[in-house]
DNA sequence: GATGAATGAGATTTCATTCAT
DNA sequence: AATGAATGAAATCTCATTCAT
């Protein structure tokens, strides 16, 4: 299971950020939670202070201004824990030669619903952005655009020969998959009644497959 | 295809407002795609008018508050469209007698598909709005939560019983229906590469279908 | 005399900017007066706003920044007046075939040291800019580089061949006739002890040509 | 000629604040240098410390703020150079028994113009000052006004009774010496095109001896 | 002495909202 | 109803200065 390292990932990330004073830490932690519970600009620089229980200043001195503040935020998500996760997904998981599709779609339905599960809050605010930002939305489109290629594409492709998955353009697939995660996220988001995330799983994880697996006549 | 009636219920429910002077009207609109190009707080007052062709002083007319005049742009999506248009789906579509799953599932996702694509620019205000507002999260539960059971839960229950779908909790059949929807969703907001619509709803519905279809053995 | 029309003309300019509220117009005397009093740097809007006796926010509803301010004081300083009087000048004064050198000094030394009297505020402003913005020197380069040369220069070539002034390059000599009017307005930044200004520019003018006469032998 | 006397005495001066360590050497020549780009207000402490290649701190260590760092570097003009300068010019230059004119006014612009060239930075920041502080002027006026009753007036009365000089008031022979010193100060204010200042001297003498030498008829 | 993170006062600027015309 | 100048509260950000290390 991968979702250990990703914890750990996201937790060296943050280290990495080590030029950062405590202080500076708590303001992070503070920006993080505002923005996850009231958005960017809704969030004022003097709310960051309080909770960080610092100067208003202070939120200035590491930080340039807001918008590097929001970076410093997401940052340790998108750039580092996206692609190194995604890279360490290759390595430990999608690059066994799956003979079972359900081992295949097991595997990347718990990995990436952990994966949003536990930065639920980072996610929040991502998307608080894409929906105002006109520039963070095509910078994503990589990640979800050429990331499978590298990645989901192949395995797929090793599944078609075999006849173990259905006959769909590759994208289609991919975009199938992630529907029942974007759908777990959405109700995240809308902090509708959680179910226990094993059962999610396992639902989710029967219904792609059998979506996914080809009828014999 | 009910997707004319939506659009229909939606100028209705515009019109409705009658009291709207038509540079009201244009506040009105130019409201509606500056929120959903920029969000909500990123919009001033004095770009509305500007967009509207009026004077900062007519937003104040009719709409005392900039807050007002998100509800008002809300409410036709919200109150009126969201009920009505259920209504007319139970009535319309979901309350024929399916016999074919397919012919079930094709109409539902034909029909939220085109529903969101004809309201994509509310819709993303309303997303905006539910990951900072805490209030509106609990009110959409309902929706999300309850109607199901008195619109799509018996036919649901119907097909079950002449064995036509596979026999999951409802509310995981649900919510793996609405998988493809979300995501389409997504790659709206993240103006991923545009796919024909048709194309799109075909692809989802062989998905869907195949992944509620219970197997023979 | 060509000082009336410089008032004018100044005034006019003021007029010309009739878009402006008489609030807007106490808030350009305001700045006006406390740029010239304290410098650009060191006057702060609200300051501005309290001369002024309006608001805060009034300082930046016609006026969107600071910056934009010192160039509303400054323009009609710069622009117009700089060129049209200078227009003027050419016709009303200089462009008489002088005959006497002195006719000629003393026309240019009075036009200049009124016109140094009348706007010493603005031009203590300026020069205060000078000092510390680089991007204003260049521009008036060509002021004091170019203007001469249509202007003045053809006089003093007139001036050359009937033998009526010393034989030094051109722009020498137009340096030479701005010294005294250089240190007048020193003497005004400085606020060192004011001589009636009909004096200053009689000892000017008797100097400056004694300067540029040639020696018969 | 008396032009390395100043400088040596400038440096005399800097090293007479001898209990500056080199660190605090650095920012005095640091803020000199960027007062004299953008201006006092203009210029932050961590501008100077970067400059400086020390921290913001010790920027306060010897100079208790950012005025009296301003002053040091001004000392070193106004109080010693200045008057001992001023001294000097009495003693080796002004105090010989002048026969000519022309000896005496080149003696004391190439003086002068060497000593606003040499010093221009100093020079330019100091005109800053005077220009929003409103007490520097008031104390300049005993330099300009009273020091050249005891060094050059004597000199000009003894000319005047030579019939060598023009029979002006002192106080005007003065400033019109002055003038080609300030327009060539102005010049390098503006930036504008240098001249050999051999030449600018030449010229300027010249002038100046021409416009203060008597008519013989 | 030197450092630089922290401070908080204050500056600039924005903007929802009011109100006289 | 419509206008847009005026308002002032609040937000972002800067910066001189302090102080613990």
């Amino acid at each position: 299971m991968t979702e250990s390292k990703l914890r750990e990932l996201y937790e060296q990330n943050l280290r990495q950020m080590d030029n950062l004073t405590e202080k500076q830490q708590n303001i992070l932690k503070a920006a993080l939670s505002l923005f996850a519970e009231q958005g960017f600009d809704a969030t004022s620089s003097s709310q960051i202070a309080k909770r960080a229980g610092v100067a208003v200043g202070s939120v200035y001195q590491h930080f340039h201004n807001k918008r590097e503040l929001l970076m410093a935020v997401l940052t340790p998500l998108t750039k580092s824990v996206f692609s190194q996760a995604a890279d360490q997904f290759i390595d430990k998981t999608l690059d066994k030669d799956y003979n079972s599709l359900e081992q295949f779609i097991r595997a990347l339905v718990a990995d990436r619903m952990l994966f949003i599960s536990n930065n639920r809050e980072e996610f929040k605010i991502m998307l608080g952005q894409l929906l105002s930002d006109n520039q963070l939305g095509p910078e994503l489109n990589h990640a979800f655009n050429e990331q499978p290629k590298t990645t989901a594409f192949p395995i797929i492709d090793r599944l078609k020969k075999k006849k173990l998955i259905i006959d769909y353009p590759n994208d289609v697939i991919v975009q199938f998959v992630f529907g029942p995660l974007v759908t777990f996220f959405g109700k995240i988001i809308l902090a509708i009644k959680p179910m226990p995330i094993d059962q999610e799983i396992n639902y989710a994880v029967g219904l792609i497959v059998n979506g996914l697996t080809p009828r014999s006549n």
